[in-house]
Parts: C-alpha cells; structure tokens; sequence
RNA sequence: GGCUGGGUGGCAGAGUGGUUAUGCAGCGGCCUGCAAAGCCGUUGACGCCGGUUCGAUUCCGACCCCAGCCUCCA
C-alpha cells in the first residue's frame, strides 16, 4: 500500500489516484535566469526516482514541470548582461538540460512554458476578476483579494491575521491589503509585455502555475509539488487562484522535498552560500551526488559537505565491487529483497530503507560468489534493476571503480604486471614497493584467485 | 512573535511501546607473503524534565536547542 505524506494533511496518507492507476503530476520548475545549484538538482533528483517508482509500481505517471522564462529577475539579469530574455532564457534552458542529464534524470512529459501560456494565463486572471477574487489596481496591475479567499492558508497552516502581524512586505499602495499577490504586472517602457485587458504587461509568478497545471492536467490532478520554500506563499497562491477559479479542488496531495543546507544553513542564491550543478560535477561524479541525495529521505533537510559526499562515494563503491566480477543473468522469480524494497518505497518512497535493503542484497551476493555464482549472477540482476528504479548502479563496475577518465591506466597496469613479477619471484620488498607507489597516485590493488585488480582508492 | 519540521551510537541516517536498521569508522577472528576486498563476530544511541504504562528512544505535556517559512528562492 503506497502512503504519501502529504503537507496539507501533515500525515501520510494512504495514496489513491483520480483515475485508476494513472497519476497526474505538477511539479514546480525553476526560473532560467542563471545555472542551477545543487538545490534545483534535489529537487529534480526526487521527482526522479518518485516517478521511476510510481511507474515500476505499474502506474501511468503523466509528469509535468514548468520552466518559468519570463519573471523580474529575469529582465534585470538580461539587462545586466546586454541582451534580450530570450536569448537569456534560452541559454539556461539549454544548461539546465545538461545539467538534468549529467544527473540521469528523465525530462518531464510536458515542460510548459509560462510565455506560452499569456493567453490562458489572461483568462484564468479574467475568471477570478469575474468571480470577485481580484481585482485590477489603477496602475495597470491586477492583485488577488486573499481576504476572499475562505481557506487561505490551508497549506502552510497560519491564519491570515498571524501573516499580517509578522509581515515583511513592503507597503505598495495600489494593493488593499500587504497580503495581496500581483497576477498582472504592468510593463515598465522597455520590458517584454504581452496585451491584456488592464495593461501591457506581464504575468506575476504565481498564477503562471495555477494556468500552466490546470491546463496539461485539468482542474483536479493528483500530485503537486515543490522544494519546500515554495510552500508558502507560492502553493498557497497556486489553491487560491485555482480553487477560485475552477470551483474544484485542485490538488489532492502537496509534496516538499527538503532543502540542502551548507553550514547549517539553507543553500540559495540570496544567501550565495550555493554550488552549481557543475561545479558540483567537477569534484564529483553524477552517481555520487545522486546517491548523497537518496542517502536521506526526501523531506529531510541534507548537509552538502565533503564527508558526506565521501560517504556517497564509499557507498558506491561497495555496491560495484560486489557487482564486478559476477556474470548478470536472469533473475529469480520471487524474492523477499525486492518485497521489503517495495515495502520501504510505500512508506513515502523512503529511499535510506530501500538502499538499506540493498546493502543486504550486496552481502548476500559477497557471501555466495565465490560458491553459488548462478545464484550470485541472479542477485546481481537484481540489485541492479532495483538500482535502476532508484537510477543509480546501472554503470559498469569496472568504470565506476577504476574512473579512467583522470588516471593513466597504462602506468598501472605497468606497475601491476611489474609487481605480479616480483610477486612470483618472491621479492617482497619490491612488490611492496610497487605497491606503495601505486598508493601514492591514488590506486588501491587487491591481490585475489584471478590476479590482481585495481581501483581508485 | 506566529506557523512548519527536527534533535538517535565517533560520523551519516532509518525505525520501533518490550526484540539486528543500514553505510562509513572502531574492536576480535577467518582469508592474504603482508595488504586490500570480502565474510563471521562485536563495542556503542535515542536533547532535558515530568506524565501515562508492567515497560518509552518510541505516546502525552512543559522546557532547551537547530533548521525552514512568514520578502524572491527548488
């Protein structure tokens, strides 16, 4: 039985879809105007293996992330830069893609764009202004009345007057209340604008969501999510534009994904205390930073640090070198490992019990490869289907292990052929010798029935 | 100040009203020329104070501490 936890609730939830086995997915995408960080990828990392396993669970999964390509901070950064915010936009979608790739995650079925969604966009505004949820301001901007809106609030749990009292927002006075959101904003000379009833102008971010999600997956989907700082105010806006507008209930389930922290703080780019997707894959590789993510549940905060990542990488390489050596053949039909996998994934896709089955899974196979090796090739498919699932061991060992992109293979195996030599002459001090020199530039040697292996330590 | 989460062994990190998480590190053993890898065994924990209970790390209450949100942020 696959449970949920889910923020509007604050429970797990037993999770039943609208329509039978299908699942209707939203997730909350990023605002191209500079390379993601290491947060973005989290964020696309979870929705990755949720939806990885939401399908090996035999579900039809229609997966939806929005690229938001038009916002303030993209016009000032395109400003800044001299050139237009197409020609910006464009530039980080493409990274963005390189980025989502480096890390094996799978594009969304449908990446709406927020400018191409104005005319949806204007009549969605034009519909909570016909109802009396908005209303269009003298300067040309249209706000949503949230003193209108009877459950404002249901998400993030606080009650209208609380917000107001620790409010932070600056007084602008073509609003009625600091509550109130912008749907419309009217163009300054110079910035894009599209036509709309009240100004030439442009959408606020919020209701960009609201027409885009409603649009691919219709008033009333199944799952919506985001990193945990857009709950509130951004899916709080989303339920009160969209539940005003349609009359349905918009969305079953709202799920955060925790936020990366450095120092024991948050990771963000106010702060600047961020690192670039790239950045990151210069000093590590993609699987490492993939399992550092799986390594804690979804909704926890993590730590990006050197000593997890270290801990990533160890953990990998117990994975593949239980995997070398073994000749992956069908598999056995039934098992309890797969069973407490499934069992951990239903439990609000917790992913540190899943690797943990794993890591049994990886015991068993060290345990009866040198004996049962038919049952160990069998165990080994296995765990990289299951791997799969969560993407990550789909590499091959050899590769992961020994990582020849950086290190000179033919030294080694020099080296190594020279101490195989030693070895049968007996001359110890040399063989250790070799082998000191082969730790110097970073390769571990393991002395086994079949001859000597290598990796990097 | 309000609203959310959370405080678990040396580190990371699950989980549970009484019984092994798991990974790394440590200790003992096997294996090895010695190592490494692996296997077997093993030490070690639940922020603080009360309450409920035969029994609480797990439930309840107070307190302390940490993070996130209350302004754009995945």
């Amino acid at each position: 039985m696959l449970k949920i936890y889910n923020s509007l609730s604050q429970t797990k939830l037993e999770f039943t879809p609208l329509e039978k086995n299908k699942i209707k997915l939203y997730a909350c995408g990023i605002t191209v105007y500079d390379y993601c960080h290491l947060g973005h990828g989290r964020q696309m990392v979870t929705f990755d293996f949720l939806v990885r396993y939401l399908r090996y669970r035999g579900y039809e999964v229609d997966f939806v992330r929005n690229i938001t390509d038009i916002d303030d901070k993209i016009i000032a950064r395109a400003n800044e830069n001299g050139e237009t915010c197409d020609a910006l936009t464009a530039r980080f979608i493409q990274a963005m893609y390189e980025d989502g790739d480096a890390l094996n995650t799978m594009r969304p079925d449908k990446e709406p764009k927020a400018t191409e969604y104005i005319p949806q966009i204007v009549a969605m505004i034009q519909t909570l202004i016909d109802k009396g949820f908005a209303y269009a301001a003298d300067n040309g901007d249209v706000y949503y009345n949230v003193a209108k809106f009877g459950d404002y609030g249901c998400l993030s749990h606080q009650d209208i007057d609380a917000m107001q009292a620790g409010s932070r927002v600056e007084i602008n006075t073509a609003k009625q209340s600091p509550l109130d959101f912008v749907l419309w904003k009217a163009a300054k000379s110079g910035e894009p604008a599209w036509d709309s009833p009240w100004s030439q102008g442009r959408p606020g971010w919020h209701i960009e969501c609201s027409a885009m999600s409603t649009n691919e997956l219709g008033n009333h989907f199944d799952i919506h999510g985001g990193g945990l700082d857009l709950k509130f105010p951004h899916h709080e806006n989303e339920i009160a534009q969209s539940e005003a507008a349609t009359g349905e209930k918009f969305v079953n389930t709202w799920l955060h994904t925790g936020l990366i922290q450095v120092d024991n703080e948050k990771m963000s780019k106010s702060l600047g205390n961020f690192t670039t997707i790239r950045e990151a894959l210069t000093e590590y590789r993609p699987e490492e930073i993939r399992y550092f993510m799986l390594a804690s549940h979804y909704r926890s905060p993590i730590s990006y640090s050197s000593s997890n990542m270290q801990s990533a990488t160890a953990a990998l390489t117990r994975f593949y070198t239980a995997l070398r050596d073994v000749t992956v053949i069908d598999e056995l039909d039934d098992n309890h490992y797969e069973a407490r996998f499934t069992e951990a994934m239903d439990d609000d896709f917790n992913t540190p019990e899943a690797l943990a089955v794993l890591f049994e899974l990886v015991r068993e196979i060290n345990r009866v490869k040198s004996g049962d090796t038919n049952k160990a090739s069998q165990l080994a498919a296995l765990l990289i289907r299951l791997g799969d699932v969560l993407g990550i061991l789909q590499d091959e060992p050899v590769n992961f292990l020994q990582d020849a992109s950086d290190v000179n293979v033919t030294e080694i195996e020099t080296l190594i052929t020279a101490r195989e030599q030693a070895r049968a002459n007996k001359d110890w001090a040399e063989s250790d010798r070799i082998r000191d020199e082969l730790t110097a530039i970073g390769i571990t040697i393991e002395d086994g029935s079949e001859g000597t292996k290598w990796r990097k330590a």
